[in-house]
DNA sequence: GAGTGTTTTAAACATACGTTTGGAAGCTTT
DNA sequence: AAAGCTTCCAAACGTATGTTTAAAACACTC
């Protein structure tokens, strides 16, 4: 199970052939062959396919989490703290903290920042107990550190426009643009991972601190 | 070819099944079985599972379009007039029109919320090409107002914000909520299409106008 | 009610998939 | 260099899939 070749030429492999079809529409044989190794390789070092993906994803998330508690730690944050945190500060930490990682991974942000958008819409059974079990502790600080930021807002209405947030988050992680190739400006718009975080941030950050349409809550 | 009684149990069934497990993760056989109809019955009537597929979006995907462009010949909107539709109503209008359909439609909004979703997260290289064939033109014509609604913002920056917008909506319409279970309010917020809306439209309307990042675009 | 076209049915087909197998090849340790 | 472990490989396995077939059942016309 040491870090073999092997391994990481499955890994990057089928990173990239996931983010462009999908879980299902990619198969062991795809990878195997694009990967330059033999078919049994992936039962042999991960199990299944199924273990495969929960592999590609801690390859990511495990950087990304520990970059993130290490940003909070830094800054002092912490649950018990009465002082909520700036909403645009918990954006930034996210995003930056992402925009991280790639510098130690083979395929460049977008690839797994399109997975990261999979990962919620592809509604793989295994994959959602997975991260569950293993990520859901660093997802509630955060939200519990958005709930914090905004008081004013009703349960209802944080709980959509958190959804709403992690639609655009998840859905520009798809830099694939499956349909929207019809914006005539899809070329114009290249995209630099750094440059479309510079425009993302301001944008969600003013659809999350607009004026609430719910009667404020007493939360 | 007529609408026959078979047809419509096929199209019921499928609609529900993709919704919820997506598009290859369905098999015929699930389809048929839900549907109380004979294996076979898909090929002879659809001719294929891929043909199944595009007629579940065109039995929405028609009405939707209907009902937007009455919607907009009756605010007097035309690809020919210099004065720009307001943001705000060119968001009702799409938001009205996909909330008009469902009288008519057996499985309810959320349903067909949740395929438009897929459409665009599914890269089914078959469904982007028929829905760009049949849909294009009143995409690029809403794109146009779009456009002309905004002009202080760039070009990259608008496009930005459009795909972060069809994000939102998008993943939104995934009613599922895969990942979203961790939150703790997610049984509180009920799922109420109107009310989602009424949540949305404020929330996408404040990041698209807000200011602009980008040095403002002659265009 | 015989004849004609349409729809339904059970069965089979071909193919692609994830997984398993048993032996060969490669290392490392002795 | 033999032994023991790990890794690799070609082949096969079982299963599930979309699709096709040919006959049966049905519906309707004349």
């Amino acid at each position: 199970m040491a870090q073999s070749v092997t391994v990481d030429k499955i890994l990057d492999a089928a990173e990239i052939l996931f983010a462009e079809k999908g879980f299902s529409e990619t198969s062991l044989r795809m990878i195997t062959s694009n990967a330059g190794v033999n078919l049994a390789a992936v039962n042999y070092h991960f199990g299944s396919k199924n273990a495969l993906i929960q592999a590609i994803f801690s390859r990511f998330l495990g950087p990304l989490t520990t970059l993130m508690e290490q940003g909070m730690a830094e800054k002092g944050w912490s649950q018990k703290d009465e002082n909520a945190p700036l909403l645009e500060d918990i954006l930034k930490l996210y995003t930056r903290s992402l925009l991280k990682i790639p510098t130690s991974h083979p395929n460049g942000v977008s690839v797994f920042m399109r997975l990261m958008g999979l990962a919620y819409t592809q509604s793989q059974g295994h994959l959602r107990r997975y991260l569950e079990d293993e990520y859901s502790r660093i997802f509630r600080l955060l939200m519990h550190f958005v709930k914090q930021s905004t008081p004013n807002l009703s349960t209802a209405e944080r709980f959509w426009r958190i959804q709403f947030t992690m639609g655009s988050v998840a859905f520009t992680m798809s830099s694939i643009q499956p349909l929207t190739e019809i914006l005539e400006d899809s070329k114009k718009a290249q995209a630099n991972p750094e440059q479309v975080v510079n425009f993302l941030v301001p944008y969600l950050l003013a659809g999350l601190t607009s004026e609430p349409v719910d009667a404020v809550a007493i939360n």
